[in-house]
DNA sequence: GATGAATGAGCCTTCATTCAT
DNA sequence: AATGAATGAAGGCTCATTCAT
């Protein structure tokens, strides 16, 4: 009668380590044993909340994601303009980036590799994530705000690689030296003034 | 003094090997000795032309990079107007990602991996790439035609990251189904808009 | 001092698990957990009730040589003939394998394993039983009944073979397909042919 | 072109060694590394020779058995008697046990082990081992020499666990106190006095 | 006593790299 | 230069055991 009584609390802090770990190391080179430290639980502990390391990947990625969804979409929700809530969608997405870059950048730097992850797994989060874009695109394109002739499938990837590459080029804080802001609202106004119905 | 009496095309045979390999598998988990296998030499030859693993990426990122540069400059060269320039080069770079998508993967999935690449090992090569967007956009700038109020350094990132996203999914074939072609038009008239001035 | 207030009964239980487990995937392939999940009980509990996994195998074997034991001597107590006698130990070795094939295969497979048990845990109950024989033997010769030339030491351990494997086999249901009882008539009229003395 | 050139005699020393260490500490209790020491080689050298430590108790079955087969084939060919023939398998028998105990140990102690091998792993040596055994009985039997209600199935295996018990008590040491050589006689007299015809 | 989450020692296995041929 | 057998450091993972509840 084995009744499973994790406490959420520590697979939280071990997700929380992992993302400070894979942030610093990269996946691949990372230990499990350096994630254990860093969550201050032994390494076996780390069994008990996931099956392997994969899993600590992916379920980094699938519970964030969930939360991020859900943020998007709360915010979106008040929002009937097409125009206004592409403004807004970037607005929240850089501002997640300025209040979590590690996070970040384990999603953008580590979920790129295809093996074993956007390759094989399919990601179904990843895919809702897209149709965030591609939704609001429909719309203004059905409500006459943005071009006709948009291909939906192809600038809502192109708005995500934008976006995705401002910002992890701003956590990596090489090269680019900007503002989180002032990215936000360069990018926000090209996109929007590349899309929209020009009079 | 040890005089080396290596091999070009034995040299180039083992990195289009690695593009393959690293393509299909990702780099940390591909093996030298797949490398060997899929170039038909023998694991310790890899060793001759190659100071070790991480070597082999970084030489097949700078290789291949310089031919890139090349590639852009030329044709860009007897080109004047930014706006055509900015076409071109568009053009130019979904061009060469359909004519070789593997090393386009290669470098698009394997080197946002931060550690010991495009962290640690600084990137002149990359740098310059990115530079040509830059010096374009700046030109526009000077020229009149995009808008003045643009910021080089981000907008060269953005751009980068959407077409580097777009070709990506059109390589991994997973949600987005689209040609080439159609996002490589769908993507130049959207940034085009985007940061031309309005009239 | 700490005051035990174990329950037989689970104990019984847990021997009881761990027999079919181990007869399952083998002592060293078999988990503490498996075993605890086979009795219902939780992991720790295991320890409550034996000092270590070792413990375990020992205690099986040790509690239910007692009652085998037992039940040898009761079934031959009265019988005064060593031909009859041994006739009778074989019956009643067959039938205690018919009914209880998976402890069966715990004895003889899992115990043969040197390591810990049978080399260095010197079981003075398996000598016993050998003993059992071995008395039925010395009798049989002395009685003029079996050869005088028997080296008792020999027969005992080539007689316990003898049937253990045959049992052994019948379990295992390998390339052996024959019934227990045929076997067990097999087995005693050679046995019991090669050993008494020609007429 | 990779031509596989492993040296057989660096195969053979592992296995050589093998043997040692699994008899000393049966084959769960020893570490792949104890093997690599007693062979004087590199842990890893074991695994360009042999899958895993599974593959390497198997091999090392299989590749005496094949030997221990030809073995008897060659010395009991030219024999024509059943009886003789028989006599000369014990005989052969308990002296390949006492050429080389070590081996024998570890046939015995680990083969039992039913996970993973003589069970999970079907074994054909093992059946033509027996086989031996079986062919000679069926010839007696034929020839009128052995009992003719033997069941061969039966006796096989009879004659399988009496002599390998024998040995195994021999080469353990522990209760038995016996020669071989003994030990061979009375194992041979009593099968043979047994099964044969009684005039 | 019973529980099962937590522990961490230990081991198999991988694979980048070396080096004798 | 080319080879590939040999190396051995390193790390993911297991699981017997403990102990706070």
């Amino acid at each position: 009668m084995k009744v499973r009584n994790l406490k959420p609390e520590k697979r939280a802090a071990i997700l929380k380590a992992a993302v400070k770990v894979f942030a610093r190391s990269g996946f691949y080179t990372s230990k499990v044993s350096d994630v254990a430290q860093e969550a201050g639980v032994a390494d076996g502990t780390i069994y008990v909340y996931f099956k392997n390391k994969d899993d600590l990947l992916i379920s980094l990625f699938e519970d964030k994601m969930v939360d991020i969804l859900q943020n998007f979409r709360d915010a979106l929700s008040g929002i009937v303009h097409a125009y206004k809530k592409l403004e807004r969608f970037l607005y929240i997405y850089f501002e997640m980036i300025r209040q979590d870059p590690l996070l970040a950048e384990v999603f953008q730097v580590e979920l790129r590799q295809s093996d074993k992850f956007l390759k094989d797994y399919h990601n179904q989060n990843f895919l809702d994530y897209l149709n965030i874009i591609g939704d609001i695109l429909h719309q203004g394109v059905e409500d006459g705000i943005f071009r006709s002739d948009l291909n939906v499938g192809v600038m809502k990837i192109m708005i995500f690689g934008a976006i995705d590459e401002v910002a992890r080029q701003w956590i990596l804080g090489a090269d680019a030296k900007y503002s989180l802001e002032e990215a936000a609202e360069q990018v926000s106004k090209t996109i929007l003034n590349g899309i929209e119905i020009k009079l």
